[in-house]
DNA sequence: AGAGTATCTGAACGAACGTCCAGGAAGTTC
DNA sequence: GAACTTCCTGGACGTTCGTTCAGATACTCT
């Protein structure tokens, strides 16, 4: 009984298997997909080149490995981002004294924000799967994830409101990525707003009646 | 003076260029700037492989040049677009006569759902230009393009509704290039219609006063 | 006609690529 | 510790790639 790993060898396989993941996305977030390739991944992770063919029987599967994942994180975030905001709405309807924290436009602006300046590889490698997933149906489940996760977890009253909201926030993060420097979540909250508001009007008439 | 070619050395090399940059188009309308190779526009163009090396220094430069055009002539259809709204909307206030023909909406929607359906594959390539520029600079004011000529050629009363309005367009294409099925102009036309109605809304209240 | 120049191309080169494989290392079971 | 399974990897193979280049062709000009 040393201090060594206590996981068996399927364990340690299925580690390696994450470290090559997630180095791809590495490499994705650097150099984008055309970037790929069995020798600069392995150069990334650190291990030999025969490490990841032993691990994905193709490169495709490889790619195809990352970007689920990547689309899977980004679901989950938004998950976790409905239900701390939901659960902040909770608080403040429960308290009588008046809210004065961060408004709805405020978060996602600066959700925005943060999406084209610090995690900009990020986006861009979100985006790279948005255009693989429309050659390749097989993948477009995974590219739609963070829009059905939104669309299950938020009530939408109206319809048609709610699809320009999304189709506005992917349209603000495209044409972020090709600006000269990233906006700011000041110049991006207007914008937002303007998304957001016919919703919450809506939802305000529908709670006062 | 035979009936052959009356154009000179140069002419004939600048039709040249333009048939290699046309057949590129083709490739990454099939397969994606991946599948971008001396050899695969070559075989699409029907002529040798050197002969690509002799009209584009590198293969980065033919696609530049490609992505380029092909932004240029997106931007140009954007205008002639606009010109003919613009002189149908002056034809329709000259007559007294009531109007009944396609609405704004009508319009704007069917032109997605074509860019949608039989465009698909420009659609993509135009998508492809968007992700090379945001990791390249030097590519960003062609990608810009016919959002600078939207944005010139509209008045826009209301700046922030008109960049919901853009952001929605980029964000309904990108969407509908990762739907199962291409979405049919009926079911874009609301969407359409609630981006655009705020700015008419404001406009037909200004007119008024 | 002949010099000059732009256009064109078959063939080849070196580099990088995806993938394979034989064999070694590590862990588990008896 | 022996048998067995899984994990791991250095090295090699054949392919495709971007690019080069010497020489051929087509056109212009004097």
């Amino acid at each position: 009984m040393t201090t060594m790993q206590r996981d068996g060898r399927k364990a340690r396989g299925e580690k390696r298997r994450q470290e090559i993941i997630e180095a791809t996305l590495r490499v994705i977030e650097r150099d984008g997909v055309a970037g790929v390739t069995h020798r600069s991944v392995a150069r990334e992770a650190g291990i030999p080149t025969a490490s990841i063919t032993y691990h994905f029987a193709t490169l495709d599967d490889l790619l195809i490995a990352t970007l689920i994942s990547c689309a899977r994180d980004m679901a989950t975030e938004v998950y976790w981002m409905i239900d701390r905001a939901r659960s902040r709405e909770g608080l403040r309807r429960s308290s009588g004294s008046p809210y004065s924290g961060p408004s709805a436009a405020d978060e996602v602006s600066a959700l925005l924000a943060e999406a084209l300046g610090p995690r900009r590889g990020r986006t861009m490698a979100e985006y790279e799967l948005y255009l693989l997933a429309a050659r390749r149906p097989s993948l477009r489940p995974a590219a739609r994830r963070w829009l059905d996760v939104l669309t299950s977890m938020v009530k939408h009253d109206d319809e048609v409101a709610f699809r320009v909201f999304l189709a506005g926030i992917d349209g603000l993060l495209i044409q972020g990525l090709i600006d000269d420097e990233p906006p700011t979540a000041e110049e991006l909250r207007p914008v937002v707003e303007y998304l957001l508001n016919p919703t919450e009007r809506r939802r305000r008439a529908r709670q006062e009646a």
